[in-house]
DNA sequence: AATTTTTAGTGTATTTTTTACACTAATTAA
DNA sequence: TTAATTAGTGTAAAAAATACACTAAAAATT
């Protein structure tokens, strides 16, 4: 172990980046948690996350982190909110930068670092307890994504490249938590313009095959500097 | 000088607590500043803030900056966003917990401490040069204003408790940058039935005399708890 | 004292947006 | 062959947003 030390005149709150990840499938939303090997908190589920390193962006250090936890290379990631309770590590005052980020598929790689036992993907509905206040930072992010969903497009983040607007629809009904309308529904994202139909169609166990659609991010920026919102 | 020393086994970047202040009149919508009085960036002006003491939470922090930077006690505050660029600050890595305040009136009591010469209101579209990266603060802060002054009431949090709707309509017009149809303006904020006519008029130089209403918080939460989302 | 200027205050008709709603189409399962 | 399942489509009614011009009450000017 390194036994480098660094002193300083006044006392330093330590700098943890913690990061609530977001996975869809059609049984619902899903988190991304860690079980803790080590105290505090040891066999509870926690959010991936770790300490902020010497010289790095907080972005920097979200990406380090989810890489080195959970092998996520790419992927939509913002800032959360920051959690400064000083008692919310029993240990020390520990400040947490909190992100949260949404995967395309939960094929994740969950890498058993040295405090993690094992990672899961848990569906947000099971409210599964959580370390530390975590479960604070899962809420704000949930509120947050509802939020965000309305206004902007995030939703593609958590489907795959190709999507039916079924799919679509099934997560906007799930994250929002209320039914809405096919054909309504339907109507307004085809009114928008930014889905482009693939020369492709699938078929999903019974039923008539649906045409997949691609997210137009190109379109999506172009339109958004002459001034156009995106509104579900 | 305190010669206490803090010694950990990893580097700590320091905690900074800023705020931007956001004040109102007629002129335009105002933000306070301070004129630093020492180097980095001595003679520029900058946000109020300062570090975060050990054991203070990140509002806490901003309460006390507050009342000392500039003597403001009762104020809406809320968390902006983190800024982590390391190299945001010359001398070491600062990473700044960005809070936006909103001020009723601004007749501050700025106190001249250790590292500021003068504190002054300057208005936002004086666009005036800021030191660090306070430039993307308040930016920061100007979007996230504009955006919440549409979905939230805060707009009365930048005007004495008595307004009329008059001033009600130029502060969003100020903020939101655009013109609002007067009477379309009155119909819609009238009918969210969340504003009380006091018993009073007020004349301002010439003209008829205005109603003063009072935003009833009361009731936005009881609405808010029942469902009711603001608008405007 | 009369007139002008200034700001406050009001209603309606038109357009746009949102909502509610039911059947046909194409496939798999039985 | 039939039943079950999911995809896909249009219209009418209601609600919300918009555009728009005059009267009312005071101060300022003549």
């Amino acid at each position: 172990m390194c036994a480098a030390s660094h002193t300083y005149q006044f006392p330093r709150p330590a700098i943890a980046v913690d990061c609530v990840v977001f996975g869809y499938s059609p049984e619902g939303l899903h988190v991304l948690l860690l079980k803790r090997g080590v105290e505090p908190f040891a066999g509870k589920w926690v959010l991936p996350g770790g300490f902020l390193h010497q010289g790095e962006s907080g972005d920097e250090a979200l990406k380090r982190l989810l890489l080195e936890k959970a092998g996520i290379q790419k992927i939509w990631a913002e800032q959360l909110y920051t959690f400064t309770n000083p008692a919310r590590d029993p240990r020390e005052q520990i400040i947490s930068i909190a992100y949260f980020a949404l995967v395309k598929s939960m094929d994740i790689e969950p890498v058993a670092g040295r405090d993690t036992v094992e990672a899961q993907w848990k569906l947000v509905q099971s409210r599964i307890a959580l370390g530390f206040d975590h479960a604070e930072i899962l809420q704000t992010a949930l509120d947050r994504l509802a939020a965000k969903l309305r206004w902007q497009p995030v939703g593609f983040e958590l489907l795959p490249p190709k999507f039916t607007l079924s799919e679509l629809q099934h997560l906007y009904e799930t994250i929002l938590r209320k039914s809405i309308d096919k054909r309504n529904f339907r109507k307004k994202i085809l009114a928008m313009n930014l889905l482009d139909a693939c020369d492709e169609q699938v078929t999903a166990g019974s039923g008539r095959p649906a045409q997949l659609y691609r997210f137009n991010a190109k379109k999506y920026k172009e339109l958004s500097r002459q001034g156009f919102h995106f509104e579900l």
